[in-house]
This record gives structure tokens, sequence and C-alpha cells, in this order.
DNA sequence: CCGCCTCGAGTTCT
DNA sequence: CTCGAGGCGG
């Protein structure tokens, strides 16, 4: 080694400079790959050890040693197409029914691949050398990315057993969901923008003006059509394994057959699975396979006839926001709630999406007539993801008074949230008696939220004891009540008060107390008497029952109003005791089982109840400390977790044969 | 004191 | 479902 790094360095630059040079821009290199690879991991090496000589412009920063993408017009050779988009069987039918009138043959291949949600381009290789990459553009004209898709690990630079003359392959620059959240929060510690999606952080990373920038990149690529030259392939198929061959990526997802029914089902069944694949995919190609078919069917002036993409329905979507509502919850917390055009996402009609608190709508920057893109993914509670479009002017600012009382909002000493302390607000008296009719709490049939917004309307309820005095000519008086309907809210109240002590507890809405911690109270102190006798220290010795929970119990039964409430829901015939824990089995003695996905015949609830009874703990969450998933078939973020860290995954028929029902 | 595990609370639409 | 925060073990 020389006795001087830096000068070492400079020559290394300088070398692999050159055959940078030879490689791109003049096709014709001296070295062998190895050769070169040689030079340039002992440049790296020397750079690591003396990173005083590191600098941008070095070639192991500036992969492809060019200088940036020009961005220049190319006009493609052939225009790239987009294709035809279905999203239901009925539309997948009738294009292959088309296909079949066309080709006067009803018996034809197809094949169906992944289509990933990333950018199309199209790659341009001479005698085997990648020499031109471009971007769709509107698809007859794009732009000239080269020095950057250079920088993609994914596409070869140079093809194994390329034909001679040229060959253009196109096919789908995309980022995996991992590498998009790694990048968004390095982009986040940088104070950089936000990608809404991997299609945009791909997009994104495409347009950099420095290569460097793209190379660091995580993008990948796969091939998925032919564009332009001459090859033997006369089936897509032999295309596709003509691709693998000169060491292209293709898509993992594939299937070859001659049944649009097979394709159906096919296109259902992936629904479930795509999410656990490490890209974003949204939806399915379906090509005939035959180039000659495919000649035959031709296309028209938008897209080609033989092939038509197969989709799920948008997660995402872009719309405005109209206006920002405050609603008040049963706790008094002040959320305001953006009211947006109607949109449809995900397969509903999204009319409304939650800011969640103030510093949400700071940081978004969002002001109302913002244009926005929200989200539904995997979840049901759609989400704003970013404003796309600043056409707004006017700011969102927190009330000053409670929208449904009037009375002064507070902001709690170093808190997000705002608050309306007025305990007589009708907003909280509402959110108070729905969480108290509601199914995991009393669960009073016939009780929904209209019947609650008239009641405390009309006066005739404030506190949960004036629903046991509702009779039947209240009931009457209300909108759409007959005879049957308010017979049969009766009869639901009257169900009620027969409830176990635990959900009468969290009934309650004792600040602090869910459903579990309702249930551990009840299970020790048996009735309510005992449990409103418990001092501080009671209260704490209890498992999960802390400084904060024993207070917040302890304050609430030591509350005139409170202990007037349960006086007059003892006069009204309440049940305020935890009956025994009824034990089927110890099957599942020290077990914790994580139920997940939509049981068949059983809600979840009953499900825990079910193995609760079976000597088992229940969570909601997947941990280190779980021993048993229960995964239906629509299961998605807990059943990965859960395979990650290997735990036992049961079916629920399994977990009912483990624990002895049949059926 | 820190980090893990869990729970509580709020939220949408059919 | 996700975020924030309480409980508690290390």
């Amino acid at each position: 080694m020389s006795a001087n790094p830096a000068e070492e360095i400079a020559k290394l630059r300088k070398e692999i400079e050159y055959h940078n040079h030879l490689y791109y821009d003049l096709d014709d290199p001296v070295l062998s790959d190895t050769q070169y690879d040689e030079l340039y991991q002992k440049l790296k090496a020397l750079e690591a050890q003396y990173p005083q000589f590191a600098t941008a412009d070095s070639p192991t920063q500036k992969i492809g040693g060019r200088a940036s993408p020009s961005f220049a017009p190319v006009v493609h050779r052939t225009p790239m197409m987009s294709l035809d988009n279905s999203y239901n069987a009925e539309d997948v039918r009738a294009w292959h029914e088309r296909c079949a009138k066309i080709l006067s043959s009803s018996s034809f291949d197809m094949v169906l691949e992944a289509k990933i949600d990333g950018v199309s381009c199209s790659l341009t290789y001479i005698d085997g050398v990648l020499t031109t990459a471009a971007s769709r553009g509107d698809g007859k004209t794009g732009e000239d990315i080269t020095a950057n898709v250079w920088t993609i690990q994914d596409i070869p630079h140079r093809l194994a057993h390329a034909p001679a003359g040229v060959l253009e392959i196109r096919g789908e620059i995309y980022l995996n969901k991992a590498d998009l959240t790694a990048l968004n929060e390095k982009q986040a510690s940088q104070n950089q923008i936000i990608f809404a999606n991997t299609r945009n952080a791909a997009a994104g990373s495409l347009r950099q003006k420095d290569p460097s920038i793209t190379a660091q990149r995580p993008l990948h690529f796969f091939a998925h059509s032919f564009g332009f030259g001459a090859i033997s392939a006369d089936s897509f198929s032999a295309f596709v394994a003509d691709c693998r061959q000169w060491g292209f990526a293709v898509s993992p997802v594939r299937l070859q057959t001659s049944s649009i029914d097979e394709i159906i089902r096919f296109y259902k069944d992936f629904d479930d699975k795509r999410h656990q694949l490490p890209f974003d995919t949204d939806g399915l190609v379906i090509k005939v396979n035959n180039f000659t078919q495919q000649r035959i069917l031709g296309v028209t002036a938008k897209s080609p006839r033989w092939a038509i993409a197969f989709k799920y329905p948008a997660e995402q979507a872009t719309t405005t926001v109209n206006n920002v509502l405050f609603s008040v919850g049963r706790s008094g917390v002040i959320t305001p709630v953006a009211q947006v055009e109607p949109v449809s996402c995900a397969g509903v009609v999204i009319s409304n999406a939650t800011l969640h608190n103030f510093d949400e709508i700071k940081r978004l920057g969002l002001r109302v007539g913002d244009k926005i893109i929200l989200e539904r993914a995997g979840e049901v509670i759609p989400k704003i993801i970013k404003v796309v479009e600043h056409l707004g002017t006017q700011d969102i600012v927190p009330p000053a008074v409670c929208p449904s009382c009037g009375r002064p909002v507070y902001q709690a000493e170093g808190e997000v949230g705002y608050y309306c302390v007025n305990p007589s607000c009708p907003a909280q008296i509402k959110g108070r008696i729905l969480h108290y009719a509601s199914r995991g709490a009393m669960d009073i049939e016939g009780m929904g939220e209209a019947v609650v917004e008239e009641l405390v309307e009309r006066g005739f309820v404030t506190h949960f004891s004036d629903l046991y005095n509702l009779n039947f000519f209240h009931l009457l008086s209300l909108e759409n009540f007959k005879e049957k309907k308010s017979q049969n809210l009766l009869d639901g109240l009257e169900e009620s008060k027969k409830r176990p002590l635990s959900r009468l507890l969290f009934a309650l809405g004792i600040a602090f107390v869910g459903a579990k911690t309702a249930e551990v109270l009840a299970d020790r102190f048996h009735t309510l008497d005992n449990l409103m006798q418990a001092s501080l220290q009671d209260l704490q010795a209890v498992p999960d029952v802390g400084v904060v929970v024993s207070q917040s119990v302890y304050d609430f039964f030591h509350d005139p109003a409170a202990r007037q409430q349960i006086e007059l829901l003892r006069q009204a015939g309440l049940n305020f005791t935890q009956p025994e824990k009824q034990i089927s089995s110890r099957v599942l003695e020290g077990k914790t089982v994580v139920f997940t996905g939509e049981m068949k015949g059983m809600t979840r609830t009953e499900a825990e109840l079910l193995a609760r009874q079976h000597g088992a703990k229940t969570s909601g969450s997947v941990s280190a400390k779980t021993s048993l998933v229960v995964a239906a078939k629509a299961a998605g973020s807990k059943l990965k977790k859960a395979q990650e860290l290997g735990i036992k995954i049961l079916t629920p028929e399994e977990f009912l044969a483990l624990i002895g029902q049949n059926k």
C-alpha cells in the first residue's frame, strides 16, 4: 500500500472514474466485473479507514460515475400504454368474453401477475448494455432518468446472453413497505418531507437531481413487459423466462391458466395474502399469453385489449377538507373531526376523518379547503396522511367555547387535549349514556345513538338511573317508536339489570377503569358495597391497580353525586354482585391467549370468555409473553408478529378442538 | 430510571 | 386499530 492514504484514495478515484466512463459512456470496458469490483472495494475500505478523506463526489458515493440525470425527453419506440381497470369478477368475465369472441375460441392461456404499486420504467439495452432508462411520462414521451436508474441494484447494467441490437424491457420500480417506514423515520429526523406511500417514495427517489441520494434508497425493480427488440419468445411466459435468464427479477406472484374461474378464485384468495407481502400491491394483471393472439386482439387508443388490471379498491384517496367540527366525548375531551368531500376508499364512502388533536393539525399544516390524501389501510378508521395542495386560507384553531354547551373550554396544564369541564354538558351526557348502554357495558338492546340523542334532548334522561324510570308513554313519544319498539326497549332495560358487577363498573365510566380493570375489581371485591368501602390500600393491593387507578376509583365512590346514583340504581333493582367464575377445565391453565381475525359464529369477546373458562389469560396484543394465538382467516399484523416471535398459531377449529368443543 | 406489556379511550361505516 | 399512558419488573 502507498505510504500516503490521501494519494492512494485520489489515484483509485481517478482510475474508477475512467473505468466508469468506459463502461457507461462508451460501452467498452477493459476490466472484468471482478477486476472492477476489486478496485471499488479497495477504495471503499480506504475511505472507511480514513473518513477524513471521504468526499461527496467520490465514485463510491455517486454510483454510476455520471453527473446527474438529464430528465431530457425520451420518445418511446412503442407507446407505454396504461391498462384497463376492473374491480370485480363481472368486469373480468366481460373482458374474457370479448377476447374469446375476437379469438373465436374460449380456451386460451392467460398469465396472472402481481400489480406492484410503483413507477413504471422503460430500459433500453444496446448489445446487452443499459444505455437509457426512461419514465413513462404521457406514454409517448418520458424523461431520461438513466443516471438514477443506474443506482438500482436489481437492474443489471449488462445482460447475460442478451440478443444483439436494441432490446427494450419495461417494468416497475418500487420500494418495499418496511423500507418506506425506515426511510420516513430518517426523513423525519432530518426534517425532510414524509412520503405518503411507497409509490410516492419511489417516484420521489427517481426525481432526485443527485443520483447519490437515489442510491441510498433501496429501490427494487421487476420486469413485466416487452417493449421492443428482436426476441425469440412467442409467448409472455417464454418472455418471462428470458427475462430471468438476462438477470431480471419478475413478479413473484404468478399463475398460468385458461380458466377465468380460477383467476377469480385466485383474486379473492390473494386479497388476504397480499398484505403480508413485503411490497404494496393494488391488484393483479391478467395477460393473454400467446403473442400471436395478443397481436390479433390489438390495442385501443388507450390500452391493449389483451391485458387488463384486476384491482382491489384503493386504500388511499384524494379529497378536500370542507370543514372541521369539534366533537365532545363522554369525558369532555374535545376532538377535531374533518368533514371531507365524500370519497370512495377501500370499498366505503368516507365523509369524516378524525384529526385526533390539535398537534396533529399543526403537524399536517392543515387548513379548511386543503386537498388531502386519506387512508384506510388495513385498519378501519380513516386517517389524513398528508396535505397534497394548500388551497385553504382558514386556519383551524381550538374552539373557545364547547360546541355543545357553550361553556369555556380549558386546556390542561402541559397536555395536548382541550376539555369541556361542565358535567351537565349535553354532549357529555349523551356520551356517558351511550357508553353505559353499549355492548361491552350494560348491553341495552334497542338503545343506539339516535335513541340516546332524543332521550337526552327531550330531557327524559340525564343520569344513568333515569333510564330505569322510562315508561311506555315516554318511549311512544319518540320518533319512529310504536308499541313493538317501545316494549323491546323496556325489555332491554329490564334485562340489563341482571348484568354482572363487572359490566356495571365498566358502564359507570370511572376514569382509567375499562372492561379489564372492571373485571379484576369485580372478581376481587364480589359486591359493589365491598368495593365502595375499600380503602386506597385495599385497592392498590389488586394486581394492575396502582396509584392513579386506585385514586380514581376511590374518588369516584366518595363523590356524593355518584353515591346518590348508586342508591337509585339499587332501588331500581340492579344486580350489584359478581358471580363466581365458572371453570370448565384447566386445559389452558397458565397460558396467555390472543385472538385475531374474525371468528365464525362467535365474537372475539365470546371466544375470550371461553378461553378464560378453560383457565387461560387473554390479551389484546401479541408479545413475548403470549403462549398461543388463535388466528382466523383475515388476520393481519398480529398474526405477522406471532410468526416473527415463533408463537404457536391455531385456527379457530383447532382451538375449539383443544378445549374439547365440537364445532 | 427505563423499557416492556397492557389497558383505556376515541373513532368510521355498514 | 392506534396512540398515549399506567403498572411493574429489571
